[in-house]
DNA sequence: GCAGGTAATGATATAATGTATCAACCACTT
DNA sequence: AAGTGGTTGATACATTATATCATTACCTGC
C-alpha cells in the first residue's frame, strides 16, 4: 500500500478509536502501519523485525502480541489462523460495501489474496452451519490454496 | 468410535496401504487407531499421551509428527490447521458417496463437527477461487465456529 | 545364514509461536 | 505530589514443529 494511503488508513483508525474511547498509541500506530504497508501477512516475530527496522523501535514480542489483540478488538486487524499471522483488515481504507471478502492463503508461499464472493453463498452456508448446532464466527472464510505460481512451480 | 468400527477402519486402511504399496506398521497402526477413538481432533502431543497410555509405547513426538505425515500422504489423516491438530479422515469407515464434508471448529473448545453441504456450493466457490489464480487445496473447508455450548457459555 | 541396503524409528537440539505473570512507566485527575 | 488506570517491559515458560544424526528392523541376493 503506499504511503499517502497509510497515512490516510492511520488517520481513519485513530478517529474510529477516538470514537470509541480507546487508545491507539504510537506504538500500536507503528505496528498497524507495518501491516499496512505489507503486501503479505506477518506474522507477530516479524512484526517485531518491521518495527526494528522500519521506526528503529525495539518492541518486545509480548508487547507485539498485545498491541495485534489490541488492533484485532477495534477491528484494524484478522488474524488469519490458517497462517498464524495476521493482516491489515481491507475495511481500514475502503469502506463502501463490496460483499464478502474471502481469504485465499496459499499453502506454500503464504501469499494472501482477498476474493469477494456472493452473499447468497454465504447466508446458505451460515443456515447449513446453524442447523448443525453452531455459528459462523465470521462470514470471513480462510481457504487453503496454492496460488497461480506456486501450482506452476509445483508441476 | 466404537471399538469394532475401529477395527475395522484399521483393517481397510491396512488393505490400501498394502494396495500402494506402503507398510501400515505397528505404531503407525497405533497412531491411527488412538485418533480414530478419539472424539475430538488430537495434537500431536496428545497423541503421544494417548498411545503412552493406551499400548504402553513411548513414542518420541519427532515420531508421531513422521507418522501423521505418512497418514496424511496416505489420506487416512486430516490436519486441521485451524486447531492445529489431527483427525481421522471420516471417510475411512464409510466409503459411500455423502456429499462435501466440510469442518466446523469451535474457537473457544476446538470441538470438530463434520457436516455436508451442497457440492453445487463447493464447485461455486472452486470457480470463484480459479478466477483468482488460485486453486482449491482441498474441497474440505475448515470453518471457524463457536458451538452450541460455547456460544450459550458466551451469553 | 549373513552382508549390505532401505525403510522406520529414536534421540537430541533447537526453532517458531504464543501465554502467564509481575514489574515499571506514563498520563491524567485530584 | 500522590493516586489511578492504562500501557509497556522483562522474564519465564508452554506448545507446536523441524533439523539432524544415530540406531534399529526388515528384506534381498548371495
Amino acid at each position: 500500500m503506499s504511503l499517502s494511503k497509510v497515512q490516510a488508513a492511520i488517520k481513519s483508525a485513530e478517529n474510529s478509536c477516538k470514537a470509541r474511547g480507546v487508545n491507539l498509541t504510537h506504538k500500536r500506530k507503528q505496528v498497524l502501519s507495518a501491516l499496512l504497508q505489507s503486501e503479505k501477512a506477518r506474522s507477530a516475530y516479524e512484526l517485531v523485525d518491521d518495527c526494528k527496522d522500519e521506526f528503529g523501535e525495539t518492541l518486545p514480542p509480548m508487547s507485539v502480541y498485545r498491541i495485534l489483540d489490541f488492533l484485532q478488538d477495534e477491528h484494524l486487524v484478522h488474524k488469519l489462523k490458517l497462517a498464524n499471522k495476521y493482516i491489515a483488515c481491507s475495511h481500514i481504507t475502503c469502506d463502501h460495501d463490496h460483499g464478502v471478502v474471502q481469504f485465499l492463503i496459499c499453502n506454500n508461499c503464504q501469499i494472501v489474496k482477498e476474493i469477494t464472493i456472493n452473499k447468497a453463498m454465504i447466508n446458505k452456508l451460515q443456515r447449513d452451519v446453524e442447523n448443525a448446532g453452531f455459528q459462523l464466527a465470521s462470514p470471513q472464510l480462510e481457504i487453503n490454496c496454492l496460488c497461480h505460481s506456486c501450482k506452476n512451480k509445483a508441476a
